[in-house]
RNA sequence: GCGCCCGUAGCUCAGGGGACAGAGCGUUGGCCUCCGGAGCCAAAGGCCGCAGGUUCAAAUCCUGCCGGGCGUACCA
């Protein structure tokens, strides 16, 4: 990132003082090959139509303009790009202020203070948490926490359906269940939930309640709905805990109700116009400002829809005074979310005010073959059992590892047998052994009382220099990775640094080589920062030993 | 049918206008007197779904096909 700025900066000199334009952004990208040094402009590419000149020529004034610059090593022309190859003191400086900054490197300013809210997981409460949830859950933590390193105040919070027909079907099959285990051979309903953790709760009801409620009545609505609603919330907070996922708000769908919020949501898009009476019922007029469809807001019974509720909930999320507000969700939410986009332009929100992080759904890979999970048909893998199997660290890294617009095969063999193989423990005995490393230099003595003082002169290998270079842009993928609700990026990043790390290491001996040993253990003090960093963002433990 | 997302190495996936397309796993072959071998080195493996177009430059942008996912409810 600072590297970046610096060749840009001085592009943008060299450029003023041959009596050139100069753009805007001055293009400058990391190399991806060594012969064309550490990093390039294309600035002539941009320059060539204006000028009237050939890409190459503009390319090559530039580079004898900067030659003599006495941050670069070499700064050479090549096929119209100019690479720059970057003396080892600029490097140097790069991680002197690395370690300078310690655990603040790579946070930002931008969020000045201003809040976000990060809603996700928000599942309903018909059943446990399952690996189609964890998806949802790493990913709203890690964006949260991404956004709280940018200098916003990241709040996380959980919408909880618990109204409507949903949890009706769920009561009257954990009903039907406490039936068949009484020796009544009730059937759970059509559309109803089939797993077996209801029919466990169901037959502990028998055993405490005896034969209370014979029949699906008022009575039995009301007991077992609440009962339901209760356990299955407590499930819920056993899974979050388990991949230590901490909500700091829960909304209630009654909540809303309550306050008269869908009420008055509704009456303010009436009177905006929005809305029209057809069969009864009310819709909202999207296919007027090109949607294609008008859902309905109030059903001809009068009870509200899920879309009704869903905009006045993110009225309210505005009246609460969050700045900016990202909704995770899985990729059957988009046709609802334009709706709600459409309905909150409509009542006077601003553009950009809502931003959806939309990921597509996992597949699990196991014994069977590829299979959808299926609450409802009771055909899933629970969170916590998958957590328990492949640990919380596993289980974190390998959700967000793939960009969330793609499918995710979850390969759950792979994740639990050949864990000596993932990348999670790769990108972790990076830190772990750097951290055995200062525990051996300690013991003989040659650990320096302070990294950020040594001497870095030593480091001159080309490899030594990549990697200070590969820590320099870690401040940039942190930013990338939050505002594009990207953490694969992040994840590719440590791997490639550990990637860079372990060659190094197995080649180069750090202790016992004079000031260089000084030099090296700043270096990987620098390494491990990072390494440490990235993690803990990501919610994955940085062991001091494994 | 229509809308959105996705087709890149055997598998799982990065890269989303720039210089010879990358990683992990898997496969094949090497490296343990040496700071943790949970590691390292090397090899094989690709008409970037297909066909057009835009551009000095396309895996990347546009159009059309083909294949997969999701949606298209008075469900949530």
């Amino acid at each position: 990132m600072q590297l970046e700025a610096l060749v840009r900066a001085a592009v943008a000199e060299a450029l003023a003082a041959g009596g050139k334009p100069v753009p805007a952004e001055v293009p400058v990208e990391r190399t991806t090959r060594p012969e064309h040094g550490d990093l390039a402009t294309r600035v002539a590419f941009l320059l060539a139509r204006e000028l009237g000149a050939p890409p190459a020529t503009i390319a090559a004034e530039l580079a004898a303009r900067l030659a003599a610059h006495p941050s670069f090593l070499k700064v050479q022309p090549a096929n119209g790009f100019v690479n720059f190859t970057l003396h080892p003191t600029t490097v140097h400086a790069v991680l002197r202020q690395i370690l300078a900054s310690g655990e603040r490197y790579g946070r930002g300013e931008e969020g000045e203070g201003r809040t976000v809210q990060v809603e996700f997981v928000s599942s309903n409460p018909t059943g446990p948490l399952t690996i189609g949830h964890l998806r949802q859950a790493a990913l709203g933590d890690v964006v949260a926490e991404l956004y709280a390193q940018l200098g916003w105040r990241a709040v996380r919070e959980y919408y909880l359906n618990d109204e409507g027909r949903q949890m009706d079907l769920l009561a009257q099959s954990l009903w039907a269940r406490y039936r068949q285990a009484l020796g009544d051979d009730q059937p759970i309903p059509e559309g109803g939930y089939q797993g077996a953790y209801l029919a466990e709760i169901g037959a502990e009801l028998a055993r405490t309640w005896g034969d209370a409620h014979p029949r699906w009545d008022e009575a039995a609505r009301a007991a077992f709905r609440s009962e339901a609603v209760g356990r299955m919330m407590a499930m819920i907070h056993e899974d979050l805990d388990a991949i230590g996922v901490r909500f700091d708000v829960w909304t209630k769908e009654g909540d809303l109700h309550r306050r008269g919020l869908v009420q008055e949501t509704l009456a303010q898009l009436v009177r905006r116009g929005a809305v029209y009476e057809k069969d009864g019922a009310l819709w909202l007029a999207s296919t007027r400002h090109g949607l294609d469809r008008d859902p309905v807001l109030l059903r001809s019974d009068g009870t509200p829809t899920y879309t009704l509720v869903d905009i006045a909930y993110h009225l309210d999320k505005a009246r609460r005074g969050f700045d900016l507000v990202i909704n995770v969700q899985g990729a059957d939410h988009v046709d609802e979310q334009r709706q709600v986009l459409l309905a909150l332009k409509l009542l006077g929100l601003p553009d950009g005010f809502v931003r959806y992080c939309l990921h597509q759904f996992v597949t699990l890979k196991g014994e069977e073959g590829i299979q959808r999970m299926s609450t409802r048909a009771g055909r899933f893998l629970r969170l916590k059992d998958l957590v328990a199997d492949v640990g919380r660290d596993v289980a974190r890294y390998f959700m967000v590892m793939r960009k969330p617009g793609s499918h995710l095969v979850f390969d759950y063999a792979l994740a639990r047998d050949t864990s000596l193989e993932n990348p999670v423990y790769y990108v972790q005995y990076g830190y772990t052994r750097i951290a055995s490393l200062f525990r051996e230099a300690e013991r003989a003595g040659e650990r320096p009382p302070d990294l950020r003082t040594v001497d870095l002169s030593p480091l001159t290998d080309d490899r030594e220099l990549a990697l200070i270079r590969e820590l320099d842009r870690f401040p940039d993928v942190v930013m990338v990775a939050a505002h594009e609700f990207a953490p694969h990026l992040l994840c590719e990043y440590l791997e490639g640094l550990s990637g860079l790390l372990h060659p190094y290491y197995a080649h180069v001996r750090i202790l016992g080589q004079g000031p260089a040993t000084s030099a090296r253990l700043a270096l990987l003090g620098g390494i491990q920062l990072v390494l440490g960093r990235g993690l803990g963002i990501l919610g994955v433990s940085a062991p001091e030993a494994m």
